[in-house]
DNA sequence: ACACTCATGTAAGCTGTTACATGATTAA
DNA sequence: TTAATCATGTAACAGCTTACATGAGTGT
């Protein structure tokens, strides 16, 4: 919850940027997560320096707007380490994971492994939940939804496979933690 | 846009439900899109019946609260056909196009086609998007943005796949419209 | 005694978007 | 001349969730 605020704390943790820097930088990522919009994400950054979690230089510019940098603080940067170190809500939406995906960085190796496998444990159920509705007799008459539970378990299938790989590269660098 | 309103009706569309059993019905695919809440769910009934395109019925139930069955009514079946006639939008997220994928039956067997089309050239779009931000080198050095881009062209191309097998499924059914 | 399911509904609040305003600079 | 990019910001609105209220029945 509160996505946002700590999406952008996130973000400033890896690189002080303007707003307009990160609507740019998200842009490129906007399928994944979307871009939020200026009316969203100038009023965060304001909140944001307001209680101290990040600290605002202004870059008068030559020919064009003054910019203003956004450089993470102190106290933003514990703030981010609560909320990055308690788990996942168990039912987080694909941007809600990609999102924290993205400011992995701020995670231990340890702590990127274990979102991971969070994840790996919710689309498992998620997966079981469709193969049950695909069970469902009602369900095979149905041509729309037999295609939408279908794609479902396709997407979900392809998601377990890449997290299966992801897990597999970081399991090396980790002491223990192997399951059979 | 004005998707919950669209949905529902094209959910009633098939069968004539209550709110209840709507939320129930969704809840099994609330990983794919989400269950709406009553809160939302039951205000769009009531303004699909005040705009007249469904009419309701009330179900005294023995031994429990009583139903209100909404059947739709033949504004809301026009209402609807024009709604889904006209294109996706082209950013459209996974849960939209989802959506839009039940209620595929009220579309003819070209539209269908359509659809899964105009998913297909978006996801290549995406996907064209994602390779070049991984070429970008500054995205190499970052480990959480090589992973987020990584997962999403995983992702991107398990989807493009399922479009492929499930278009040529179809195809066959179609007389022309055949590419190379 | 407590909690849960069935079934609908209302009100408050959060989060986000759209549409606008500013104002200089550059390209068609 | 018109539009677009750069860069920030505000106000109005849309959409949804949460939390609550009702009230009977059923299970532990």
């Amino acid at each position: 919850m509160v996505s946002l605020r700590y999406f952008v704390l996130g973000l400033l943790a890896q690189q002080s940027m303007s707003g307009y820097d990160i609507k740019g930088f998200l842009k490129g990522l906007s399928w994944l997560i979307g871009s939020p919009s200026g009316g969203s994400l100038y009023p965060v950054l304001r909140a944001l320096r307001r209680e101290g979690m990040v600290t605002m230089e202004v870059i008068p510019g030559l020919d064009r707007p003054p910019r203003k940098i956004y450089t993470i603080a102190e106290r933003g940067r514990c703030d981010l380490r609560l909320w990055i170190e308690q788990p996942a809500e168990p039912n987080a939406s694909l941007k809600a994971f990609v999102m924290r995906l993205l400011l992995a960085s701020n995670f231990s190796d340890a702590a990127l492994v274990a979102h991971l496998e969070q994840r790996r444990a919710q689309v498992a159920a998620h997966c079981h939940a469709l193969n049950q509705a695909v069970a469902m007799p009602q369900t095979r008459d149905d041509l729309c939804q037999f295609l939408a539970i279908d794609y479902g378990v396709a997407m979900a299938t392809a998601e377990q496979r890449w997290l299966d790989q992801t897990l597999d590269k970081f399991s090396g660098r980790l002491p223990s933690q192997e399951d059979p």
